[in-house]
DNA sequence: GATGATTACGGACGCCGTAAGCATA
DNA sequence: TATGCTTACGGCGTCCGTAATCATC
């Protein structure tokens, strides 16, 4: 097993095709269908099902630990390069929703103790900011998630980055007005799961479906891969679905109820995640919103 | 950065020696050299010092990575080897204090419901144990360590391996008739943070050391590499070292007392350890374990 | 001076790209 | 028929081993 078949496999689970996966990856189709037929040989079972291109039960479950194994690598590079270099600037990455008054408190606050740091923040979804910062594109990602109270997120491997409890807020429903449950006092997911929901990837929507979503593999009705609230929003005032979000962080928006979810015991959490070396825990930023967070 | 230069180093650091690294991979050992300096120079620093090899803190880091990385392909191959073949032998591995009477307890009735069935165990420590569970050398492994009550032990990275909560006991420490502390109803490890400690990796010593141990990288005074409880309670009884227990397990023994560890909050624990496989689930030696088991 | 890591160099193997083959929409 | 994965084959690069060099105990 070689991490570069590792590498090429996961670009083909994910990319759903061998062609997509070789130009991310910079080789030619025949080289890509080359390492993983390698690695079927070599495992002795067929890990991708060709025309259409998708993954075997193998194939998935290899495809899950390459992505931890490189996203560790990932880490272990970033990590031994700040061992070495101090760091002139600060890079931030947040999700949509994930708590940015905080956010921007911590940095007007770094802002006048160092008028000269060069700051740079940029949105992305969760799965993406993880992704930047354990190959060191930025040295702090703000991302929000699901999970029950006082319980961490889990977004990669426990341990293996540094991760600072933020903030948790209700989690609430977002309904078009005149819904069946609109007026409720509260909601049970249950009664909810066979609706439409519109999974919206930056928004944190994705992981509480492989969560609680009762019916696996079932393909959600929409899909809303943007990060614009309002349109998000707009989309459920429309009846197109239901989203789930935090109860904080978005005033009313017109034809759309918030009903709260109190089943399952759920809530929206926010977390900072660094790399776990000393420079990053004693990065001015963290230390902020570290200081400033409501939780322990 | 390739899997063969990570083996490389964490076999020499492990081995502290590039000539026994080459042994133990089966390479010369300008082989070694050779990956080793690949490394270090991909990565613009020193991973090893020389004369005598020790690894850099930087080479510490990536060493640690470099095993959870190696580790869990190894799970994944195994993964994937049971996917397709069906066991007709069940091969456990246990560690000497992990409550063996609950294994054989197991073992009976797995033996009288199917008397065909070829049963291998084996004793080794925990590490090696996680090792073989990852390898596909074993199909479980009882372990034993030390932890907060009815908290996991964290043998490796939590979700990598299915682990079974089986029993908890009381923890005692060892220590010689006549000790200052002998009679006391309890001890605090705090009061024995100086005390010469007899480390018994075997015997589940190790992490304790590094969770609690105030003093990090101190080297302890005596290390029992057997397996054998009488001889380590006869170092006990000889003055040489305290050593940490679990309450059962043991009978008596002369000249060595057992005084409880009532601070910090700590347990010695046993759990069940497989792949994450549905074939590991449903064992009847893992299933018979859970319905055993003291704990929930 | 001996043990053990590094450097130099040649040969073999592996891997990727080009191009032809082939299956499926 | 066209798109896209597979197979064949040749060249290039890489990596390991042998052997000489060098440093440290």
């Amino acid at each position: 097993v070689e991490l570069r078949d590792l590498r090429a496999l996961l670009a083909v689970v994910n990319l759903g095709s061998f062609t997509a996966a070789a130009i991310e990856l910079g080789y030619t189709q025949s080289a890509i269908s080359q390492q993983v037929a390698a690695l079927e040989q070599e495992l002795g079972q067929q890990l991708v099902r060709r025309r259409p291109v998708r993954p075997t039960p193998a194939g998935e479950r290899l495809a899950e630990h390459a992505a931890r194994v490189l996203l560790r690598l990932d880490v272990a590079r970033s990590e031994l390069r700040h061992l070495s270099e101090e760091a002139a600037e600060v890079r931030v990455v947040a999700c949509p929703l994930a708590s940015p008054e905080l956010l921007v408190g911590a940095l007007r606050e770094l802002r006048s103790s160092n008028p000269l740091l060069r700051i740079t923040v940029r949105t992305a979804d969760a799965a993406r900011a993880v992704a930047e910062v354990a190959s060191g594109l930025v040295d702090a990602a703000l991302v929000d998630g699901v999970s029950g109270p006082s319980e961490p997120i889990h977004i990669v491997d426990p341990g293996l980055l540094l991760s600072t409890p933020i903030a948790e807020a209700p989690l609430v429903v977002a309904l078009p007005r005149g819904h069946p449950l609109d007026g409720r006092g509260g909601v049970d997911l249950d009664a909810l799961v066979d609706a439409p929901w519109i999974v919206a990837p930056a928004f944190a929507g994705t992981d509480v479906q492989s969560r609680f979503g009762a019916t696996p593999r079932r393909s959600p009705r929409l899909v809303y891969e943007g990060s614009d609230l309002p349109t998000l929003l707009a989309l459920v005032a429309a009846g197109l679905g239901a989203a789930l979000l935090p109860a904080l962080g978005w005033g009313g928006f017109d034809g759309v109820v918030a009903v709260p979810v109190i089943r399952p015991q759920l809530v929206h959490r926010t977390e900072l995640l660094t790399l776990r070396t000393e420079q990053a825990r004693r990065l001015p930023l963290v230390q902020a919103m570290r200081s400033r967070a409501t939780l322990r």
